[in-house]
RNA sequence: GGGAGUUUAGCUCAGCUGGUUCAGAGCAUCUGCCUUACAAGCAGAGGGUCGGGGGUUCGAAUCCCUCAACUCCCA
């Protein structure tokens, strides 16, 4: 006997090691085949699994299934990527556990140890994904840091350097004075800070006049290239074309103007800093004013500063104010909280510093990447991103492409001695370069640029790279694969990359390519908890998905987080979610007890079971092309719904129902095997939902080949549906509800039968479903009627048509009439608004024949309704 | 500061170009059932002035204006 609760947990091994064995997840190119590709956002090869990967991935394997399902060379590609400033991270940690200082490694040394770090836990994730259920083509499992992708981002950014597109220059980064390096924004938190603001005296020169600045920042006065007014600030006309004197070095700047000064801020006169602050850089390229940098990278000041050399920034801040205020030059000093970066990892105060880093120029590059998805040739889902993109793309700013860290794709650029630079692929190369170009500097010694790529100069080629490394550096055609599998079909991500990754992306695509990677992008919302806050490890508030599929199986997992989450909206994730998706596995799990525990007979079909049969074809029918509809429309939520309700509601509560024979009897061998069929039908449609389920129970069903797998059967596709049956199959579900209410409002058991009248019935839209209603409401009798009966009964109207159920001593008059009462207000008030609509002349006029002719007819049913029940009243 | 989005039942959300798919779904809640597939279940039921206000229209959840709250992105 079987259990009644379905165990997922040996199914799922069982038949994930079966797939791979046989080489369903495998795609070769097949000219005979549509291809169908995804390539997987690869995760940090750092990272593990959390809620957002489930999410993201649940959807990439279910439209990879389907692809596969209806006969796609369907691929799905996986890997991981090197993520240069987690995983040095990471591995910097690693080191200082045992005791060693990254400082006192050797490049090589350290990367060596990266790679150790790399082989042991770099693999976790992927393996993870495979609990999922993912279907990925692991054979073409790819790094971004394999030998020939390496050398093929080597080879673009010699490429793109060659066509003028890549570039060194100055530039502000977020400088982490402790841990010496540049960091990305992302590792910048930033918090609200009690400071002060210190109001300070410059002198105007050549006049006794002062004017006062407000800054939060004063050891950094020395470095001031200019003071700034708002040419509109009525306050400070005498000031134009002045200059004034840095307190303490009386060093004389200019007094420029700029509307980028907020008057009613501090005192209206800002000084300007430019190798300090971000918005001063940009302020004096604008002027063309001096970058003077009085910090060494550690965060004490040089001897540019002329004063407290030597000393920590904060501590000359404090020495300064106090000199300031012993000079008389500091006015006042206010409470004030500013908003302040901190390196994510070392906590230090982030310090805005200019440094020499290589750009991509993104003006032209960028062209294509914008228009293709502007005029929908790449289509973002939900297209409210369209938006964004666009005002992205179209106000783009150059990318910094390096990075002060080791793990990573080198720079190729090779320095002599007075920073003069070459970009060749090897030393070799650029030494010859070199000879080339300084013809009379004889053999220098060359050293390669110490920095690495960001990590998104890596993945931006991944569509294409996964498949063929080699068309970088000579623009070939590319392999079979590339050929094949590009442009890729479908690209699911998060929100959050859309410019980091998928922008660029589609740049690459068209820079080597001449076409996009990917059709659609469809974006994903971020899983939070159900407070609505971001799922962290700091929080706590992320379950393991791993526990959760050891405790509920992964299709449960899988549905559950499908759920609820349309596209581009977030998910709130709650672990009833994933109950529910158990509770529907334990439900598909019963209805296989059922049918598998049926013995059948040779036999005529009777004919309420030919009447299911028809009805459900019709109705299955109709729900797959509601089922392909969303899919079309990558409303992966409601596509789960749809099938979902056709299984829970349509198939299990109403079809098994129909057809179920009494307790122990057998039922006809013609019957059993439409059911059978229609199962099959159905688990294949729930496949790339949930694939181990149907793939255990299509394997049980019925006796398979080895090969005869769900995963690759092919998918259900809807063919006509016949209306009719389907509305006289809802007229009678409301029928049997009605009925069924009736017993529970009265208490009467469900297993009386009971007689039913009805009035003119030959007339009801029924037609072949009398018997299924005897059935399943258990009336043993059915009588047409011309009148209402004289005996006491209760009476309800479906559409038009009036039945009665015989109640005799079971009837408390009063109360059915006060329920007929209030139904027959009901019915007059809405019949009074149907008026109401109807005797508007302009509504008569203006209104479309069929809104007209539904008013009518609603019209007619009212009076129908309010006539029988007033008879009903009347026999009470 | 600039831009975008959201607001519909207790919760999560559908409702395309204004009119019977217009007030819906799932979950939750309540009531009654251990009815031999399933209590991880069955059968019923209740629940919303569609964020507030104003306008356009014969007719507005849907279009326009305005206010409010929340969210995200960029600075």
């Amino acid at each position: 006997m079987l259990s009644t609760k379905y165990n997922p947990a040996e199914v799922e091994s069982k038949w994930y090691s079966y797939w791979m064995e046989h080489g369903f997840f495998h795609a070769e190119p097949n000219p005979s085949k549509d291809p169908y590709c995804i390539v997987i956002p690869p995760p940090n090869v750092t990272g593990v699994l959390h809620m957002g990967h489930m999410l993201n991935n649940t959807i990439q394997d279910i439209l990879v299934r389907k692809a596969r399902m209806e006969g796609k060379e369907a691929c799905w590609v996986p890997g991981t990527d090197h993520a240069s400033i987690a995983t040095e991270a990471k591995v910097v940690a690693m080191l200082r556990e045992r005791g060693i200082k990254k400082s006192d490694l050797s490049r090589e040394d350290f990367l060596k140890y990266a790679w150790e770090w790399k082989e042991k836990y770099g693999g976790i994730i992927l393996e993870q994904l495979k609990k999922l259920g993912a279907s990925c083509d692991w054979s073409r499992t790819k790094f971004t840091m394999d030998a020939d992708y390496y050398e093929a981002v080597i080879d673009v950014f010699i490429d793109l350097h060659k066509k003028g597109y890549i570039y060194r220059g100055l530039r502000m980064v977020n400088w982490d004075p402790a841990g010496k390096t540049a960091l990305s924004d992302d590792e910048v938190i930033h918090k609200d800070v009690q400071s002060k603001l210190y109001y300070i005296k410059y002198q105007i020169e050549g006049s006794g006049d002062h004017l006062t600045i407000a800054t939060v920042r004063p050891e950094t006065i020395m470095a001031d290239a200019a003071i700034c007014i708002n040419p509109n600030d009525e306050r400070y006309k005498h000031l134009k074309g002045k200059r004034a004197l840095i307190p303490l070095i009386n060093r004389s700047i200019p007094i420029i103007e700029d509307e980028y000064v907020t008057m009613d801020f501090g005192t209206g006169c800002l000084k300007v800093t430019p190798a300090h602050d971000m918005n001063d850089y940009e302020l004096g390229k604008k002027h063309n004013l001096e970058v003077i940098d009085i910090l060494h990278e550690d965060g004490t000041l040089n001897e540019k500063a002329l004063l407290y050399v030597g000393e920590d920034r904060f501590i000359a801040r404090k020495k300064i104010a106090k000199e300031l205020e012993a000079k008389e030059c500091l006015s006042k000093i206010e409470d004030y909280s500013s908003n302040v970066g901190f390196s994510e990892r070392t906590d230090a105060v982030i310090e805005p510093r200019l440094s020499l880093q290589w750009f991509l120029k993104m003006d032209t590059i960028t062209k294509p990447a914008l228009e293709h998805v502007m005029n929908d040739d790449i289509q973002l889902i939900p297209p409210k991103f369209k938006n964004t993109y666009n005002h992205w793309m179209s106000n783009v700013r150059d990318w910094c492409i390096s990075r002060q860290l080791w793990w990573g794709h080198r720079i190729p650029a090779w320095y002599d001695e007075k920073g003069n630079y070459i970009v060749a692929k090897t030393e070799a190369e650029a030494l010859d370069l070199y000879k080339l170009q300084h013809p009379a500097s004889g053999t220098p010694k060359l050293t390669q640029d110490a920095d690495v790529m960001d990590t998104w100069f890596s993945s931006w080629l991944w569509p294409i790279a996964v498949f063929d490394t080699t068309i970088f550096k000579d623009g070939n055609k590319g392999n079979k694969d590339l050929n094949y599998f590009y442009p890729t079909n479908d690209l699911v991500t998060a929100p959050e990359i859309l410019f980091f990754w998928v922008a660029r992306m589609i740049i690459a695509g068209y820079e080597y390519r001449g076409e996009m990677p990917f059709k659609n992008v469809y974006l994903t919302g971020i899983v939070r908890d159900k407070q609505g806050r971001k799922m962290s490890k700091s929080l706590g508030n992320s379950p393991d998905p791993l526990d959760l599929i050891a405790n509920f199986g992964a299709d449960a997992v899988r549905t559950g987080m499908l759920f609820s989450s349309p596209a581009g909206n977030d998910l709130l994730y709650d672990e009833k979610l994933i109950e529910q998706g158990r509770n529907f596995a334990n439900k598909i799990w019963n209805a296989f007890r059922l049918v598998k525990g049926w013995n059948t007979f040779e036999g005529n079909i009777p004919e309420e079971n030919t009447i299911a049969i028809t009805w459900f074809e019709s109705r299955l029918s109709q729900s797959l092309a509601e089922l392909n509809d969303h899919f079309t429309k990558f409303r992966m939520s409601d596509a789960l719904m749809t099938i979902y309700k056709l299984i829970w509601d349509d198939f299990c509560s109403w079809y098994l129902e129909m057809i179920k024979p009494e307790f122990g009897k057998p039922i006809d061998q013609g019957t059993y095997n439409k059911t059978i069929l229609f199962f099959e039908t159905l688990l294949k449609a729930l496949h790339p939902f949930m694939p181990f389920i149907t793939e255990e129970l299509w394997h049980e069903l019925q006796q398979k080949n080895e090969k005869e797998c769900i995963i690759i059967a092919s998918w259900p596709n809807s063919s006509t549906f016949d209306s009719k049956i389907l509305n006289e199959a809802s007229f009678s579900f409301a029928i049997i509800a009605e009925i069924r209410n009736i017993r529970s409002t009265k208490g009467l058991s469900p297993k009386d039968a009971l007689p039913l009248l009805v009035r003119n019935g030959e007339q009801a839209p029924i037609k072949a479903f009398w018997s299924i209603l005897k059935k399943l409401s258990n009336i043993h009798e059915i009588n047409f009627v011309a009148e209402a009966p004289a005996v006491n009964s209760t009476p309800f109207i479906v559409g038009s048509t009036e039945f009665f159920i015989p109640l005799e001593g079971k009837v408390d008059a009063n109360k059915e009439r006060e329920t007929l009462l209030k139904e027959l207000e009901y019915q007059k008030g809405f019949l009074a608004s149907v008026d109401k609509k109807l005797s508007n002349e302009k509504f008569v006029r203006g209104a479309p024949a069929n809104v007209l002719e539904m008013e009518r007819k609603k019209k007619a049913d009212a009076e129908a309704k309010i006539k029988a029940l007033e008879e009903s009243l009347k026999r009470l």
